[in-house]
DNA sequence: CTGCATGCAAACCGTTTGCATCCCC
DNA sequence: GGGGATGCAAACGGTTTGCATGCAG
């Protein structure tokens, strides 16, 4: 996010949720992850998840999103590529369309804001409520 | 955001609400219109503005935006449009570009979600935090 | 007149933080 | 050995909600 760096201290809390990160591409919110953590080492406090994801994220190691809804969600793939999230019940997946446009630089022409970043976030319904709503 | 949008009664509260989001255009937080407002009506309860601007929102009269940070902002304007945030301070401004690309539909093609919206949100550092940069 | 809306204050819930202790480098 | 990291629990801050009363239609 702000360019360096620095390197950290590879403790075993931190391992783990790194790891916990990495097998899964769903996107999961912190408390997520502290459940997802708690069968490798069941005393690890919600707290240092939280700590952890916010270190992890600053060093640009793992990727922070914001896609609506009132929790915050992690993403190991650290790219630039859009999400959906259903809008009913909050699942969030990746997109795997690519629109080859520079966002960034297109912006940059009509603003005096220095663009730094950007992200593209869908909003949808999921295969399975898609379902439930055909049953109503 | 549902589609259904039914007549709703206009308090005043509800009229004032709307009427200062519409005059603004610095997409607000609930917390900044609380304050906002008060000049018009000094004894409005901020639940009242929380429950208003979600009912505005939910009829489809304003748009809720989502640009990270901790509180959500409002805009009058429901058109899907993009918005930059300022990494420094937090200030949300729309940006001025279109992309003449249809997202959604090219979104569509690759997924098994049914899509119904996007956002496009870029991050920034807006001039007046850019010159406090360069004083440092 | 009736049911939605309001004011108020307490509850909620995701996240952050202070502190004593621990442990990685 | 020392400074960052942890566990724990309390604090925080934005948002929601229950309840008695008010007011728009």
């Amino acid at each position: 996010m702000n360019g360096d760096s620095p390197i950290i201290r590879m403790t075993k809390q931190r391992k783990i949720i790194l790891d916990a990160l990495s097998k899964v591409k769903t996107h999961p919110t912190a408390d997520d992850l502290y459940y997802m953590v708690r069968d490798k080492m069941a005393k690890i406090s919600l707290g240092t998840v939280y700590r952890n994801l916010e270190l992890l994220s600053d060093a640009g190691i793992i990727q922070k999103i914001n896609v609506g809804g009132t929790q915050k969600r992690f993403d190991a793939d650290t790219s630039s590529h859009p999400h959906v999230r259903c809008q009913e019940c909050g699942k969030v997946a990746d997109l795997d369309v690519s629109f080859n446009t520079d966002f960034e630089s297109e912006a940059q022409q009509s603003t005096d804001y220095r663009i730094t970043g950007h992200s593209l976030e869908f909003r949808g319904v999921c295969p399975g409520c898609q379902k439930v709503e055909d049953n109503q």
